[in-house]
DNA sequence: GAATTAATTGAACGTTTGTTTTATTACTGT
DNA sequence: ACAGTAATAAAACAAACGTTCAATTAATTC
């Protein structure tokens, strides 16, 4: 046999994309072989290589689209007000949100940075490195501003962004608590951690407020 | 040739740890190969088999040093008194100090738990929920006694700990900051993340008050 | 309907993998 | 000095690995 009946380039390269997400955020990049990734697809392991020439050319392509979607994403969501607070909750709503939609590829572009080539990884620590300076001049702003509390810049991004990418290691989309209500809990935390006052605060909660009462008695436990 | 002059069963077992630890901290569990684990340990890779039984074996007997470690100095760390604050503040910093102290195990015993087989995969994670019950025990007692306002202890400790354990993929011991430093400034976010008072808040610092004014210009930035 | 292009198969290549077996040497107790 | 045990080397195994290549069929173009 040779080419397939209904075969398409495009459908293709997309069922191979989302084979190696999810068997390489489930078992890891080593861990999969092509042949595996192949069978997963439906196709011959030969037939990877008109997509991809390598094996890392997939896995970069994976992490480079899933860093430019991330920014792309918040560059979408990115409010017009120049309030900190707002918009460090809008920050902290947007990236929950963008993870646990993508969590195999979040999987995958947190745990296999090491088996990427030295410029491949560099070009993909840039990418993560602007997307977290955005967070920083949130928390630098606020902190000038005096509506956020923060001591350290750097370690407090840092924290946060560990804090609320943790999401996905537990986070299960059909179990107790609902996207909204687990950004709701976070978005509390976060304000809390870098000291937002009451006013700033206050200020969020009124925008959500159907949401706070609504889900009230669901997030007490 | 075959045994070599100074072997010694013991330090070679120790020496496998320690290098299976760094390798596969740097390269992952599925990239590092029997032989090249030999070659760092100075060695044949036949050798490795007297030790440990498979590769596999070798991870497991890995991480359960690590989790049975952890467990171990969090009891001999918790505090005498049964201050939720004063837990707190010893959970936090333990943590932080064990997972500095022993960044390769934390990375090989973070990411490699898909590597395990089911039955030793739930054998480290019954000791990982047995440490985590810990901190929401914490959380629980601080809460009921009025002292924490948390508002979901499950995933407060999910977040808490994702914090602080997130501080092995950016410190660096001969950087900007000492262990001490960074402490110190995790202590104080996770304070205001619970929602501890002015007066719990007061008295941790009242404890730590040499290192926090000494190191006061240091945090800033 | 013939020529061209796109998509895929199936077989093969040389390496590397985890592991086993056997033989050999160093050490220990008597 | 000798027997017994501990620790290792060296070679070999089948299986799996990433990748390449030529052949083959489906779709498209003219």
């Amino acid at each position: 046999m040779a080419r397939t009946t209904g075969s398409d380039g495009e459908k293709t390269q997309a069922a191979i994309r989302s084979a190696a997400l999810v068997l390489m955020a489930r078992h890891g990049y080593e861990a999969v072989s092509m042949r595996a990734l192949a069978n997963e697809v439906g196709v011959q392991a030969a037939a990877l290589y008109r997509y991809f020439p390598t094996k890392e050319d997939l896995l970069f392509a994976l992490m480079r689209e899933h860093m430019e979607g991330l920014i792309s994403a918040w560059e979408a969501a990115r409010p017009v007000s120049t309030d900190p607070v707002a918009r460090l909750a809008a920050y902290v709503a947007n990236h929950i949100r963008f993870h646990i939609d993508r969590r195999h590829s979040t999987h995958v572009s947190n745990m296999e940075l090491r088996s990427l080539s030295r410029d491949r990884l560099s070009a993909i620590l840039k990418l993560r490195t602007a997307y977290e300076k955005a967070l920083r001049t949130i928390l630098r702003d606020g902190t000038e501003q005096g509506v956020l509390a923060v001591d350290d810049i750097g370690l407090t991004a840092m924290a946060i962004i560990q804090m609320i990418t943790g999401v996905i290691v537990w986070f299960r989309p059909d179990e107790r608590l609902s996207v909204e209500q687990v950004t709701e809990t976070y978005l509390t935390m976060t304000m809390r951690l870098v000291g937002a006052g009451h006013d700033g605060n206050r200020a969020e909660d009124d925008k959500r407020q159907g949401n706070v009462h609504e889900h009230a008695e669901l997030r007490a436990r």
